[in-house]
DNA sequence: TTTATTAGATACCTTTTGGTTTCATGTCAA
DNA sequence: TTGACATGAAACCAAAAGGTATCTAATAAA
Protein backbone atom coordinates (compact mmCIF):
# COMPACT_ATOMS: atom_id res chain seq x y z
CA UNK A 1 0.00 0.00 0.00
CA UNK A 2 2.57 2.61 1.06
CA UNK A 3 4.31 4.35 -1.74
CA UNK A 4 7.85 4.79 -1.15
CA UNK A 5 8.64 7.98 -2.72
CA UNK A 6 9.31 10.31 -0.05
CA UNK A 7 6.40 12.54 -1.00
CA UNK A 8 6.91 14.80 2.03
CA UNK A 9 8.52 17.86 0.35
CA UNK A 10 5.80 17.77 -2.46
CA UNK A 11 2.71 17.71 0.29
CA UNK A 12 5.04 20.10 2.72
CA UNK A 13 4.92 22.64 -0.59
CA UNK A 14 1.38 22.27 -1.28
CA UNK A 15 0.63 23.19 2.30
CA UNK A 16 0.78 26.97 1.91
CA UNK A 17 -2.05 28.86 0.22
CA UNK A 18 0.31 31.17 -0.89
CA UNK A 19 2.33 28.20 -2.81
CA UNK A 20 -1.25 27.13 -4.10
CA UNK A 21 -1.17 30.51 -5.56
CA UNK A 22 1.97 30.38 -6.90
CA UNK A 23 1.36 27.13 -8.71
CA UNK A 24 -1.68 28.69 -10.55
CA UNK A 25 -0.06 31.39 -11.60
CA UNK A 26 2.97 29.56 -12.93
CA UNK A 27 0.35 27.12 -14.84
CA UNK A 28 -0.57 30.23 -17.06
CA UNK A 29 3.28 30.66 -18.14
CA UNK A 30 7.01 31.20 -16.38
CA UNK A 31 7.51 34.15 -14.31
CA UNK A 32 10.26 36.10 -12.36
CA UNK A 33 10.05 36.24 -8.71
CA UNK A 34 9.28 39.72 -9.36
CA UNK A 35 6.33 39.14 -11.87
CA UNK A 36 4.79 37.14 -8.54
CA UNK A 37 6.04 39.52 -6.30
CA UNK A 38 3.20 42.51 -7.60
CA UNK A 39 0.58 39.88 -7.35
CA UNK A 40 0.91 39.52 -3.63
CA UNK A 41 0.83 41.58 -0.35
CA UNK A 42 3.95 40.44 0.62
CA UNK A 43 7.78 41.11 0.09
CA UNK A 44 10.32 39.73 -2.20
CA UNK A 45 12.26 37.28 0.24
CA UNK A 46 8.60 36.12 1.21
CA UNK A 47 8.09 34.83 -2.05
CA UNK A 48 11.72 34.04 -2.55
CA UNK A 49 11.07 31.66 0.29
CA UNK A 50 8.46 29.87 -1.17
CA UNK A 51 9.75 29.27 -4.30
CA UNK A 52 12.72 27.59 -2.90
CA UNK A 53 10.21 25.53 -0.56
CA UNK A 54 8.35 24.70 -3.74
CA UNK A 55 11.59 23.96 -5.97
CA UNK A 56 12.85 21.60 -3.05
CA UNK A 57 9.42 19.70 -3.59
CA UNK A 58 10.48 19.75 -7.36
CA UNK A 59 7.39 21.67 -8.31
CA UNK A 60 9.48 24.48 -9.60
CA UNK A 61 12.87 24.67 -11.50
CA UNK A 62 14.52 27.94 -12.48
CA UNK A 63 16.25 28.92 -15.58
CA UNK A 64 19.03 31.62 -15.56
CA UNK A 65 18.70 34.81 -18.30
CA UNK A 66 21.20 37.17 -17.73
CA UNK A 67 20.11 38.73 -14.54
CA UNK A 68 16.53 37.76 -14.77
CA UNK A 69 15.63 34.05 -13.60
CA UNK A 70 12.60 32.32 -15.11
CA UNK A 71 10.45 30.33 -13.14
CA UNK A 72 8.46 27.30 -14.78
CA UNK A 73 6.03 24.59 -13.26
CA UNK A 74 7.37 20.83 -13.40
CA UNK A 75 4.00 19.35 -13.20
CA UNK A 76 5.99 16.03 -12.97
CA UNK A 77 6.24 16.68 -9.23
CA UNK A 78 2.35 17.44 -8.68
CA UNK A 79 1.24 13.95 -10.75
CA UNK A 80 3.10 12.63 -7.88
CA UNK A 81 1.37 14.29 -5.48
CA UNK A 82 -1.97 13.31 -7.33
CA UNK A 83 -0.94 9.35 -8.02
CA UNK A 84 -0.14 9.25 -3.41
CA UNK A 85 -3.87 10.37 -3.68
CA UNK A 86 -5.46 7.95 -6.34
CA UNK A 87 -3.93 5.05 -4.38
CA UNK A 88 -7.46 5.94 -2.19
CA UNK A 89 -9.73 5.93 -5.38
CA UNK A 90 -10.72 2.56 -4.86
CA UNK A 91 -11.10 3.05 -1.51
CA UNK A 92 -13.94 6.06 -2.01
CA UNK A 93 -15.57 4.30 -4.96
CA UNK A 94 -16.38 1.08 -3.04
CA UNK A 95 -17.56 3.87 -0.31
CA UNK A 96 -19.52 5.48 -3.10
CA UNK A 97 -20.94 2.17 -3.81
CA UNK A 98 -22.18 1.32 -0.50
CA UNK A 99 -23.56 4.48 -0.10
CA UNK A 100 -25.65 4.01 -3.07
CA UNK A 101 -26.98 0.48 -1.65
CA UNK A 102 -27.75 2.49 1.64
CA UNK A 103 -30.11 5.20 0.11
CA UNK A 104 -31.19 2.69 -2.34
CA UNK A 105 -32.90 0.45 0.42
CA UNK A 106 -33.99 3.19 2.23
CA UNK A 107 -36.52 4.33 -0.30
CA UNK B 1 -8.80 28.82 -12.81
CA UNK B 2 -8.90 28.94 -9.37
CA UNK B 3 -11.50 26.49 -7.30
CA UNK B 4 -13.86 28.26 -4.83
CA UNK B 5 -13.93 25.79 -2.29
CA UNK B 6 -11.34 26.49 0.66
CA UNK B 7 -9.30 23.33 0.37
CA UNK B 8 -6.79 24.87 2.68
CA UNK B 9 -7.38 22.54 5.57
CA UNK B 10 -7.43 19.36 3.05
CA UNK B 11 -3.75 20.26 2.50
CA UNK B 12 -2.89 21.32 5.88
CA UNK B 13 -3.87 17.55 7.09
CA UNK B 14 -2.56 15.78 4.03
CA UNK B 15 0.77 18.10 5.20
CA UNK B 16 2.19 16.01 7.55
CA UNK B 17 3.76 12.20 7.24
CA UNK B 18 2.29 10.97 10.33
CA UNK B 19 -1.70 11.69 9.61
CA UNK B 20 -0.92 10.27 5.72
CA UNK B 21 0.08 6.71 7.36
CA UNK B 22 -2.52 7.36 9.43
CA UNK B 23 -5.41 8.10 6.26
CA UNK B 24 -3.33 5.09 4.80
CA UNK B 25 -4.14 3.25 7.63
CA UNK B 26 -7.70 4.13 8.23
CA UNK B 27 -8.00 3.28 4.25
CA UNK B 28 -7.98 -0.61 5.63
CA UNK B 29 -10.58 -0.45 7.60
CA UNK B 30 -12.02 2.16 10.79
CA UNK B 31 -9.59 1.98 13.90
CA UNK B 32 -10.18 3.34 17.40
CA UNK B 33 -7.48 5.99 18.43
CA UNK B 34 -5.83 3.34 20.46
CA UNK B 35 -5.19 1.17 17.74
CA UNK B 36 -3.26 3.88 15.70
CA UNK B 37 -1.09 4.56 19.08
CA UNK B 38 0.45 0.98 19.42
CA UNK B 39 1.71 1.80 15.60
CA UNK B 40 3.66 5.15 16.23
CA UNK B 41 6.47 5.94 18.57
CA UNK B 42 4.14 8.71 19.91
CA UNK B 43 2.10 9.41 22.63
CA UNK B 44 -1.52 9.56 22.55
CA UNK B 45 -2.41 13.34 22.74
CA UNK B 46 0.09 13.71 20.00
CA UNK B 47 -2.23 10.85 17.56
CA UNK B 48 -5.26 12.43 18.79
CA UNK B 49 -4.09 16.19 17.34
CA UNK B 50 -3.61 14.18 14.47
CA UNK B 51 -6.85 13.33 13.98
CA UNK B 52 -7.89 16.70 14.90
CA UNK B 53 -6.56 18.40 12.21
CA UNK B 54 -7.60 15.30 9.72
CA UNK B 55 -11.49 15.56 11.10
CA UNK B 56 -11.08 19.61 10.82
CA UNK B 57 -9.90 18.53 7.09
CA UNK B 58 -13.45 16.68 6.46
CA UNK B 59 -10.94 13.64 6.35
CA UNK B 60 -12.09 11.57 9.31
CA UNK B 61 -15.09 11.54 10.72
CA UNK B 62 -16.53 9.86 14.29
CA UNK B 63 -18.33 7.57 15.87
CA UNK B 64 -19.36 7.62 19.44
CA UNK B 65 -19.61 3.81 20.65
CA UNK B 66 -19.95 3.58 24.47
CA UNK B 67 -16.47 4.15 25.78
CA UNK B 68 -15.31 3.66 22.38
CA UNK B 69 -14.89 6.42 19.25
CA UNK B 70 -14.60 5.08 15.81
CA UNK B 71 -12.75 6.97 13.20
CA UNK B 72 -13.29 6.37 9.90
CA UNK B 73 -12.03 7.42 6.51
CA UNK B 74 -14.08 9.99 4.77
CA UNK B 75 -12.87 9.30 0.95
CA UNK B 76 -14.66 12.68 -0.12
CA UNK B 77 -12.43 15.34 1.49
CA UNK B 78 -9.26 13.21 -0.34
CA UNK B 79 -10.95 13.91 -3.18
CA UNK B 80 -11.44 17.31 -3.27
CA UNK B 81 -7.52 17.65 -2.70
CA UNK B 82 -7.43 15.63 -5.61
CA UNK B 83 -9.80 17.49 -8.08
CA UNK B 84 -7.48 20.86 -6.83
CA UNK B 85 -4.48 18.93 -8.19
CA UNK B 86 -6.26 17.61 -11.67
CA UNK B 87 -6.58 21.57 -12.50
CA UNK B 88 -3.19 21.27 -13.77
CA UNK B 89 -3.97 17.77 -15.73
CA UNK B 90 -4.13 19.51 -18.93
CA UNK B 91 -1.30 21.84 -18.43
CA UNK B 92 1.53 18.49 -17.89
CA UNK B 93 -0.25 17.25 -20.90
CA UNK B 94 0.93 19.70 -22.65
CA UNK B 95 3.95 20.08 -20.91
CA UNK B 96 4.27 16.02 -22.01
CA UNK B 97 3.58 16.84 -25.34
CA UNK B 98 6.17 19.31 -25.99
CA UNK B 99 8.72 17.19 -24.00
CA UNK B 100 7.81 14.41 -26.95
CA UNK B 101 7.98 16.76 -29.74
CA UNK B 102 11.37 17.92 -28.52
CA UNK B 103 12.73 14.39 -28.06
CA UNK B 104 11.57 13.58 -31.88
CA UNK B 105 13.32 16.44 -33.65
CA UNK B 106 16.80 15.28 -31.83
CA UNK B 107 16.52 11.53 -32.62
C1' DT C 1 31.26 54.34 -16.35
C1' DT C 2 27.55 55.45 -13.75
C1' DT C 3 22.90 54.25 -12.67
C1' DA C 4 18.79 51.62 -12.48
C1' DT C 5 17.05 46.91 -12.44
C1' DT C 6 16.64 42.19 -10.93
C1' DA C 7 17.68 39.38 -7.73
C1' DG C 8 20.06 36.45 -3.70
C1' DA C 9 21.69 36.43 1.47
C1' DT C 10 21.52 37.37 6.21
C1' DA C 11 19.71 38.40 10.61
C1' DC C 12 15.84 38.84 13.22
C1' DC C 13 10.98 38.38 15.05
C1' DT C 14 6.34 36.20 15.99
C1' DT C 15 3.11 32.56 15.44
C1' DT C 16 2.12 27.87 14.50
C1' DT C 17 3.18 23.13 14.83
C1' DG C 18 4.24 18.79 16.76
C1' DG C 19 5.34 16.85 20.61
C1' DT C 20 5.33 16.00 25.87
C1' DT C 21 3.55 15.29 30.88
C1' DT C 22 -0.18 15.33 33.86
C1' DC C 23 -4.87 15.20 35.18
C1' DA C 24 -9.96 14.45 34.56
C1' DT C 25 -14.01 11.85 32.57
C1' DG C 26 -17.13 8.29 31.07
C1' DT C 27 -18.15 3.32 30.47
C1' DC C 28 -17.82 -1.64 30.90
C1' DA C 29 -17.14 -5.75 33.76
C1' DA C 30 -16.15 -8.37 38.24
C1' DT D 1 -19.42 -0.43 43.58
C1' DT D 2 -14.98 -0.75 42.62
C1' DG D 3 -11.52 -1.12 39.43
C1' DA D 4 -9.73 -1.32 34.77
C1' DC D 5 -10.09 0.58 30.31
C1' DA D 6 -10.67 4.03 26.48
C1' DT D 7 -10.47 8.48 25.91
C1' DG D 8 -10.54 13.82 26.30
C1' DA D 9 -8.39 18.23 28.05
C1' DA D 10 -5.02 21.49 29.72
C1' DA D 11 -0.56 23.45 30.35
C1' DC D 12 3.77 23.57 28.64
C1' DC D 13 7.98 23.45 25.45
C1' DA D 14 11.27 23.35 21.46
C1' DA D 15 11.58 23.72 16.75
C1' DA D 16 9.86 25.01 12.36
C1' DA D 17 7.28 28.18 9.47
C1' DG D 18 6.14 32.52 7.62
C1' DG D 19 7.09 36.98 7.61
C1' DT D 20 10.07 41.50 7.90
C1' DA D 21 14.04 44.95 7.09
C1' DT D 22 18.49 45.53 5.42
C1' DC D 23 22.57 44.67 2.85
C1' DT D 24 25.05 42.82 -1.18
C1' DA D 25 25.89 41.22 -6.04
C1' DA D 26 25.37 40.87 -10.95
C1' DT D 27 23.64 42.58 -15.38
C1' DA D 28 21.54 45.92 -18.64
C1' DA D 29 21.08 50.43 -20.25
C1' DA D 30 22.03 55.65 -20.14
Amino acid sequence: MHSQHSSQPVFRALADPTRRVIIAMLAEGPRRIGDLVVEFDMTRPAIAKHLAILKQGGLVCVENKGRERINRLNPDALKSAADWINQFEQFWDEHLTKLKAVVERET
